[in-house]
Order: structure tokens, then C-alpha cells, then sequence
DNA sequence: CGATTCTTTGATCGCTGTCAAACTCGGTGG
DNA sequence: CCACCGAGTTTGACAGCGATCAAAGAATCG
């Protein structure tokens, strides 16, 4: 019952993607979640079948999670990392006084528990946005992995450093930036994301609600909800619902400023 | 001159400290550091001379940082992570219009860098808040190392993850605690950061100015005074310039909420 | 001791949170 | 099929926090 915190979503990559042409169900996971999958890892040369085998001992698919189920909740010891195979989850931290804090959603190929590495429990809690697939890294297996795979170890680091570096530029933008640029900023990040799972980047089916939209930009529902309808009538968006169209790109980066790479 | 990020400050530890009575220096740093340094890293079981040799040759001691000067920039190429032994810095991404955003301050034992294993390159600036002296990784040594001993890798997961947790927190109180519960927060962190360094934790000598706290909270420079001022009417602080006495800290952490693990 | 930088204090304005109410959509049951 | 209901969303009115503009005061450095 006390706010920890957790991985917010991040486009990095690990390419789970072997060079020789193996067996492993991996390829079925880059697959489903498309090419940045963050299972999506480039592996060296030089990795035996034995390897093959204890990295796909690693992955374990779980039963689907039903919308509004949990994954894994904060406060619970650390156990394994998860990915979003299909569908979508949010990550938050609850406050001493019941409020809740969104940390992040989490759409296919992206990473959630990182946070829990540190200290042995999950700082945050895993939740379902819609019914998703989720694949489990249990967190031994994969040190036994890493062990003899000195990519696979790397490319954990990198992940996470990635994840770090997102929420810093989250933590900028929530101190500096006003909210029509934060609510800019949430849209375009979440086409880029569209666009790296081959999904249409222009129409976007959110799969969180105006009130999880604006816990996670820090800004009031109404706030958020006023800001959709300015978008629409300035002809930027095409809001229905869930369901928001984005019909001038160019004008949606004019008003994210000149930070191209936020 | 773009915008990148990277680490901020948090409390994790790698103690480098060996069980047998080997002569690394590394216990020099660790005395340097206090308690809390990240190099403080329990070295577990089984490591020989060897590694404690390849271990040592990593950390390397750099020359004393003048004010105002640079240890790394936004966008140069990564190739090490530093440790602060003595001194503060500031790490901070620059917009393209000039404008810097401060990501973190860093006192004794504290990491730099982390962000830059994402890319190659490091996503921020730091730069020394008075004259510093700082330790210097060799990444490429520390994996080498690494490789040979699993728990440093282990150890440097836990750390960059508790960077993550730490800035996840960060955002949560950029977006929503108004300005004198963000400056508390800010105040009693740095007590408790002093308190790991065996400093006295109710005599904090901020070496960063008004606009750098004020930048990093995502405040205005005049909020920051007209707040030092404020807690110090109330009988909370005795403030002097960059003197901050707390005398009340049961104000103050009432003043920060419920929220203990901030 | 002058010049520069940092800090404090004051006055004003606008963004955005808050309170309040109407509206839409989807589902449920009569 | 329709009425009802509740969650989610939209819209309006209003006020307050904090940014901005402005200027004076304090400290540091050459």
C-alpha cells in the first residue's frame, strides 16, 4: 500500500532474433509484437542450442488477463519481468491515502517490472486496460542466461537505461511543459509507438480513459477532455471517443516544439 | 544541442567492498563516498586476485573538476560511467532553443552517465557545481569484469533500475504536488541524502543556486525564494543563502504528506 | 570598491484545478 | 423494444496558485 514506482513504456528493443535459422518460439513472439518488440534482441554470434533452449525456458506465456485484472501488484516480491504480447496495460503507484498515479501504459513488446529489480518487490502495480496476452521472463532464469550470453546482459542494461531516459524526459515535460503540449506530446509519442508495431500511426484506438489520460499527464479529466475538443475544432484531431484520428501531423509537431525527441 | 537525459540522483548502492583483506584501493573510494557510494558493492563469494585486479583497473581517478566545468556532454559519444567522490554536479539535457532542463544533482557516491548505454551516447551534460573530484569507469572494463562476475552485473541492474524508481518518483511530484510540497520533498530528500553521507542531516549547504533547485522542481526561480522565505517564517527552516538549517523536521515531512518513501 | 550575479520582494495576469451539471453511450431488465 | 441506470465524457462558471514582469537588495569577485 505505498507508492513505489515502475518501468514506464519505452520503444526500445531487444531482438530476440537469432541469425541461424533455429526453432525457437521467439519468432513467434517478434511477431505478435511486431518488429520493436522488447524482446526484439539481435543475437550475437556464437550462441550454442543449449543457450537456444535456456533463453526459451525463460519465456513462459500466461492465461490471458482479463480487462481491469492485475498482473502483478506493488509490494509484491519481485519475481520475473513481463511483456505485453497483445493488448495494452497501465502501471501505477497507490498513495498512502488510496490515490492512485499512473506510471505508464504499456502496449505490445513493452517491458514492465523493471522497477522491481532493485528492491526484491514490485514498486508498482500491473494492470489490464483491455483482455491482453502477456509472456513471463522469470528474473533467475534469464541471470542464468545472461550469464553465458554476455549480449543478452547488455542488452537488459540497455533496456532499462532506455527506460530511464523516457521518464526523465517524462519528468521534463511534466515540470515544464503546459498542458495542451503534454496532452501534444502523449498523442504523437503514442503514434510513434502505433507506428513501430505496423499499426496505422494516424488512427489511434486509445485504450485508456480521459481519466487515466490525464492522471498520467498530471492534468485534470475536464482539462484533458477540453483540450480533445480544442484539438478537433482547430482541425487537428478527429476525436470519437476512444477512437482519435490525427489529421494534421505537421501542425501536431509544431505544437510539441522544437524537442523532436521526446 | 539536443535534448537527451539521463541519471538522476538516487540512493543505490554497489559496495566494492571484498570480504578478504585485499589492498584496492576501491576501499579508499568507499571511504571517500561514505556508507553509501554506489561503488558500494558486496562482493560476494569466490573472487579471485584477478578479478579484483581487472575490478581495480576499471575505476580510474580523474583529474578535480573546476565549477562551472564539464564532465561529459549531451550528445558525445559513451564510453564510461563516473562516480562522484568528492563535490556536486549537475546533470541537465539542452533544448534547442537554448533552454536547459536540470535532471538531477549528484553528491559523493552517486553515478553518472547511465543514460548513455541506451545509445552510445550520453543524453545529458553534467557539470560540476563546485570544485569535484570523480571517479571514471571504463564501461567497456566493467563488462569485462562483469562478465566474470555475476554479481557486479546483478548489482549494476539493481542500481540503474533504482535510478528508474527514483526518477519515476520524480514525475509523479513534478505532476502532481503543488510548489511548496515539491520543495519539501526536495529538502528532506537532501537530508536524507546527507544523513547517508554521514553528514549532519539537519545543516544541509545546498551548493546548487535558487534557479537550478527551481529548474529542477519545474518551478519559477521567485516561487523557490518566496517559499525558502515562507518555511522560514513558519519556523520550519533557518535559511542563509546556501545555509538551510531544518528546525523543524517533523513540519517538514508532515508538510510532505502521507507519502513516506519519496 | 565597482560590477556582476544571485536573491528577495512586490504587483498583476492567465492557466488550469475545482465544483457543478448536462450529456452520451452501453448494458440490463422489464 | 423501450425505459432506466451508471460510468464515462463534455461543457460551463469561477477562483486560486504560481508564472511573469519589474525592481530593489545582497553577496561574490576581480
Amino acid at each position: 500500500m505505498h507508492p513505489r514506482e515502475f518501468p514506464s513504456d519505452h520503444g526500445e528493443a531487444i531482438r530476440v532474433l537469432s541469425s541461424t535459422t533455429s526453432t525457437v518460439d521467439l519468432e513467434e513472439i517478434r511477431r505478435d509484437c511486431g518488429y520493436s518488440a522488447i524482446l526484439d534482441f539481435h543475437l550475437p554470434v556464437g550462441l550454442s542450442v543449449e543457450d537456444l533452449q535456456t533463453l526459451n525456458s525463460t519465456v513462459r506465456d500466461m492465461l490471458p488477463l482479463d480487462r481491469g485484472h492485475t498482473l502483478f501488484r506493488q509490494g509484491e516480491s519481485f519475481g520475473a519481468l513481463y511483456v505485453v504480447r497483445a493488448g495494452s496495460l497501465k502501471t501505477f503507484v497507490e498513495g498512502s491515502e488510496g490515490d492512485l498515479q499512473i506510471l505508464g501504459f504499456h502496449l505490445p513488446g513493452d517491458i514492465m517490472g523493471i522497477g522491481g529489480l532493485t528492491n526484491e518487490h514490485y514498486p508498482c502495480s500491473a494492470q489490464a486496460l483491455e483482455r491482453s496476452s502477456i509472456f513471463e521472463l522469470r528474473y533467475n532464469q534469464l541471470q542464468e542466461v545472461s550469464a553465458s550470453v554476455p549480449a543478452l546482459h547488455h542488452q537488459l542494461l540497455r533496456v532499462i537505461s532506455g527506460a530511464l531516459v523516457t521518464e526523465q524526459r517524462h519528468s521534463v515535460m511534466m515540470g515544464k511543459q503546459q498542458a495542451q503540449r503534454r496532452l501534444a506530446f502523449f498523442i504523437r509519442r503514442m503514434a510513434d509507438r502505433y507506428a513501430r508495431l505496423s499499426r496505422d500511426p494516424q488512427v489511434l484506438a486509445l485504450p485508456m480513459s480521459r481519466g487515466d489520460i490525464a492522471n498520467y499527464l498530471g492534468l485534470a479529466l475536464e482539462t484533458v477532455s477540453r483540450l480533445f475538443t480544442k484539438m478537433e475544432s482547430d482541425g487537428l484531431l478527429a476525436v470519437n471517443r476512444k477512437s482519435v484520428d490525427i489529421l494534421r501531423r505537421d501542425l501536431l509537431d509544431e505544437m510539441c516544439g522544437g524537442e523532436i525527441d521526446i
